[in-house]
RNA sequence: GCCCGGGUGGCGGAAUGGGUAGACGCGGACGACUUAAAAUCGUCUGGCCUUAGUGCCGUGCAGGUUCGAGUCCUGCCCCGGGCACCA
């Protein structure tokens, strides 16, 4: 038989599942080792060749931790509640339930195809009551804390979806799906004080091992500034007059102030307009408000506002100074309001030109009739500051603005409080009741799961912002068992954030009836070890986990602060596919529509037109498969239009690029052990790399010279090859050794591209020079392809002899002292230049490599007579002559 | 605009406490086996040179440090990603 994975492969799946051979028990007298991948939400396109790409990186972990003797943790579970199923219900009326479900089979049975060695045992589906029961109580435990509360907050609605929206799901203020304008309207919604742990989560980042870019970006996210607040009370108003109060980072600047801004919406806005004004800020009110979030960022560069006609007293030296308001102060940031410093503010500076209000240097070191000076510098214009340097001159003002009770030392965070509910339907319903008198009541934790009702229609209730459940008259309304009066449930519903802030948690224990988790599994599993998943949940995802783990930790639920100790980000695996343009627009099938060859095209801001006439054009892709490759020019033609040149781009796989690639069909093709390691060796992990369908041709080749390393498939029958006993050649047991060292060392950094090229080598010289090849080396290499090929090391592993599964056997050991024997090559170089080339005994003296260096014939010619100035030995390296 | 990554053969990529640039794989060329093809195996494969020499050039560009630079320093260029009025 020849090497056929198709054959071997869903044997040794079905063994495995078989005999719980990956099934993780609780042992506290071995080292453990929790290996997790963010688990995926099961989609109805099923998994892309993108998927397995972390899973088989966190696999060869597993599978090398459990050989080294760790008692591994490696888990697989569903991030099931999401949109995609409920717009599906919206369209199809069929239920979510029964569209996750159809998914998660399908996305476990490819999963399984790819050979992982999941504790299937411990799998988890966050829409399971038995799963959402924990969620909800998790939200309970919130909430007796005082981290859940209710606010009215703006929220995304798309008119045109009938729908409110989630953040991300709204790109530059219109809809991501469809790309319909959402605007903002306030609801009463569920928020989590994150903002509370703002401090907390920014300085446990410190221990972490991730990697470094991910943690700047949240630390810019949690947006820590250090600062003053200071108290203007608004002018001629007397001694009950109204405060404004402002949030700088630069209360040294504070004699520069020269005017105040309020956002649009603070509420002593309509307290303070003067009757005169009063017209005015109305109007430029209701114009901010009909600007979308994108045309206020985009015209950042422009600035707008309103005189309020009101003025404040700058504390400081008592000027009166006018408040204005203006849609580049941000109502949620800081106090809403700032005091305006142009000399040394650029959005302030901005301001002023544009409005002509007054400049005052306070800092020395620019020239303020070109631009505000940001920088550090000496004080001036400013009293008791001056002369003093800008972070004394900080420190001096906070310690005067305390003692005269006009302001104080503060720290402000760019972080907002957590947006906690969606009005849909497919999420987790919050376990409370509302009663009429507008309090709230918990739902006690023997009451949960609160599950969702049954539902025909999950369209959300246009007319009034709410969602769908607010029609489900019999599951909303309730009695309220204190008080027997009539209440009513919550109609929102949790974001999927909420499932996936814990699920690494109930994989430690998941079967436990009586808690999320129990202590002892906490203890013994907890933190994870290696987390590996995409860099696009930076943010979201890892800062709301951290973040709840934070809140378990000082309930006494958890014993460690943080929750992944190590994070990896895995690179996308970008689909090859070919781009042209054409002037259909409106996508109208009738359209006849003209293509473009990328060649004749220019992108500007508001997208591709032609070089010639600046039409507007639309990018369209064609699969690489619909197109022609003209062999003689190596162009990529249109099958189609055979005149059309195409251009060959490489992009993150989709549907509308035609360039997904399947797993089905590539281990229909070559099998699960080739897709995996094609996906490990086509680069390193962190990077992203192009799927090539030719690359992996040369993984397939390497596993069957493996194969027939230990299986004559010559004849008709494959016979088992015998192999040499006893302890083979010096120059193989020196190969072995250098290659389970270096194999180890790059499994260890995850280098397995490396690893990978290690083990070609070690295939490719094993039976050079004649050695014929010994059982002894035959094992520990099927040892070493373990982690990586599991289906063709298992089955070699018992063609070998073996009855029971490699999965635990030891890791290959090295025999250090050969490492020790091996002879060294060392380069000779004349004046930094290689010119010859010595094999040296390892022990062999500086004094004596630099006599064999000088006696070589080639280094003589090219000194050409010259006594040698200076003579360098690296040890074990070279020897350079300086001549 | 700001902040991160990253530019190495036809392609994916190796090599960074400075020390043989191009491991390994793809693609390509030639050869062996075969009636033939596929598969397999073997050899070669950065560029240049009518001196074919272990000759010269070569890791985005221009400088610098060093016996020696893909690796360190300075200044640019290009590509990818993130953030973007946060006072």
């Amino acid at each position: 038989m020849t090497y056929s994975p198709d054959e071997i492969e869903p044997r040794w799946q079905a063994y495995w599942l078989e005999n719980q051979t990956f099934r993780a028990v609780l042992d506290t007298t071995k080292p453990k080792y929790y290996v997790l991948d963010m688990f995926p939400y099961p989609s109805g396109d099923g998994l892309h060749v993108g998927h397995p790409e972390g899973f088989t990186a966190t696999d060869i972990l597993a599978r090398y931790k459990r050989m080294r003797g760790f008692n591994v943790l490696h888990p697989m579970g569903w991030d099931a509640f999401g949109l995609p199923a409920e717009q599906y219900a919206i369209k199809t009326g069929t239920h979510p339930r029964i569209t996750t479900q159809r998914n998660i089979a399908n996305f476990r049975r490819q999963i399984q195809s790819m050979g992982f060695s999941y504790d299937w045992s411990r799998e988890i589906d966050t829409t399971a009551p038995d799963y959402s029961r924990w969620t909800q109580w998790i939200f309970l435990k919130l909430h007796e804390r005082g981290l859940a509360y209710q606010a009215e907050v703006p929220v995304n609605w798309c008119p045109e979806l009938g729908t409110v929206l989630a953040n991300e799901e709204v790109i530059d203020g219109r809809s991501e799906v469809g790309g319909h304008p959402v605007t903002r309207l306030p609801l009463k919604q569920w928020m989590l004080r994150i903002t509370q742990y703002a401090e907390r989560l920014l300085d446990d980042l410190e221990d972490l091992d991730w990697p470094e870019p991910i943690k700047k970006m949240q630390r810019e996210w949690i947006g820590r500034s250090e600062g003053a607040r200071i108290r203007f009370p608004v002018a001629g108003k007397g001694a009950d007059a109204q405060q404004i109060e402002v949030f700088t980072t630069r209360p040294d600047t504070l004699f520069g102030a020269t005017y105040m801004v309020l956002a649009p919406e603070h509420p002593l806005v309509a307290e303070i307009t003067t009757a005169a004004q009063r017209e005015t800020v109305q109007t430029y009110i209701q114009r901010t408000q009909r600007r979308s979030e994108r045309d206020r960022m985009a015209d950042s560069s422009e600035k707008t506002g309103a005189f309020t006609g009101a003025f404040a007293t700058n504390p400081v030296n008592n000027a009166e100074i006018p408040i204005w308001i203006a849609d580049y102060v941000l109502a949620a940031y800081g106090t809403g309001a700032i005091m305006a410093v142009p000399g040394h503010d650029e959005r302030d500076y901005l301001f002023a030109k544009t409005f002509d209000l007054p400049i005052i240097e306070v800092v020395e070191g620019g020239n303020l009739e070109e631009a505000a000076y940001t920088g550090a510098g000496k004080a001036i214009n400013s009293s008791f500051l001056d002369g003093l340097e800008t972070a004394a001159a900080k420190k001096k003002m906070n310690e005067w603005l305390e003692a005269e009770k006009l302001g104080e030392a503060s720290i402000t965070y760019k972080l907002r409080d957590w947006l906690f509910s969606r009005q849909r339907y497919w999420g987790e319903p919050f376990p409370v009741i509302h009663r009429t008198d507008g309090s709230v009541s918990l739902v006690p934790e023997e009451d949960l799961p609160l599950t969702l009702p049954e539902l025909d229609d999950f369209k959300p209730t246009g007319e009034n912002f709410e969602a769908p459940l607010a029609r489900v008259t019999d599951w909303i309304e309730v009695t309220d068992p204190e008080t027997g009066k009539t209440a009513h449930r919550d109609p929102n519903t949790m974001p999927q954030w909420a499932g996936s802030c814990w699920y690494f948690l109930r994989f430690i224990d998941p079967e436990n009836q009586e808690a999320p988790w129990s202590e002892e599994a906490e203890r013994y599993w907890m933190p994870v070890d290696l987390y590996v998943g995409g860099a696009e949940h930076a943010v979201l995802h890892l800062l709301y986990a951290r973040f709840w783990h934070k809140v378990f930790f000082d309930i006494g639920l958890v014993h460690t602060r943080e929750p992944f100790q190590k994070l990896v980000n895995q690179g996308m695996i970008l689909g090859e596919s070919f781009r042209y343009y054409d002037d259909n627009l409106d996508d109208d099938p009738a359209m006849k529509a003209t293509p473009y060859p990328a060649q004749q095209i220019r992108i500007s801001n508001e997208g591709p037109r032609t070089v010639d006439d600046d039409r507007a054009v639309k990018a369209r892709w064609a699969a690489a498969s619909d197109v022609i490759i003209d062999k003689s020019s190596g162009e990529a033609r249109h099958a189609r239009f055979p005149e059309l040149v195409l251009e060959s781009v490489m992009e993150k796989m989709s549907k509308s690029r035609g360039n997904v690639v399947n797993p089905d069909d590539v281990i229909n093709e070559f099998g699960a052990d080739s897709m995996r390691l094609y996906e490990m060796f086509i680069g390193p992990l962190e990077k992203d790399a192009p799927w090539s369908t030719d690359g992996i041709q040369g993984i397939y080749r390497f596993l069957q010279r493996c194969w027939r390393l230990v299986v004559d498939d010559s004849g008709e029958e494959s016979v088992n090859r015998s192999l040499a006993q006893g302890p083979g050649s010096d120059d193989q047991r020196r190969l072995l050794a250098r290659t389970i060292s270096g194999v180890t060392e790059d499994i260890e950094a995850m280098r397995f591209n490396t690893a990978i090229s290690k083990l070609m080598v070690f295939v490719r010289d094993v039976t050079r020079g004649g050695d014929e090849l010994t059982q002894d080396a035959a094992e520990k290499l099927v040892l070493m392809l373990a982690p990586l090929a599991p289906h063709l090391a298992e089955e070699l592993w018992s063609r070998l002899g073996h009855s029971e599964t490699l999965a635990y056997e030891p890791w290959p050991e090295i025999e250090l002292q050969l490492l020790e024997e091996e002879m060294l090559r060392i380069v000779i170089q004349v004046n930094g230049k290689k010119r010859d080339e010595l094999e040296v005994a390892k022990e062999t003296s500086d004094a004596d490599l630099e006599a064999m260096a000088l006696a070589s014939p080639r280094v003589q010619s090219h000194l050409s007579g010259r006594k040698p100035k200076k003579v360098i030995v690296v040890p074990g390296r070279l020897v350079n002559i300086v001549g």
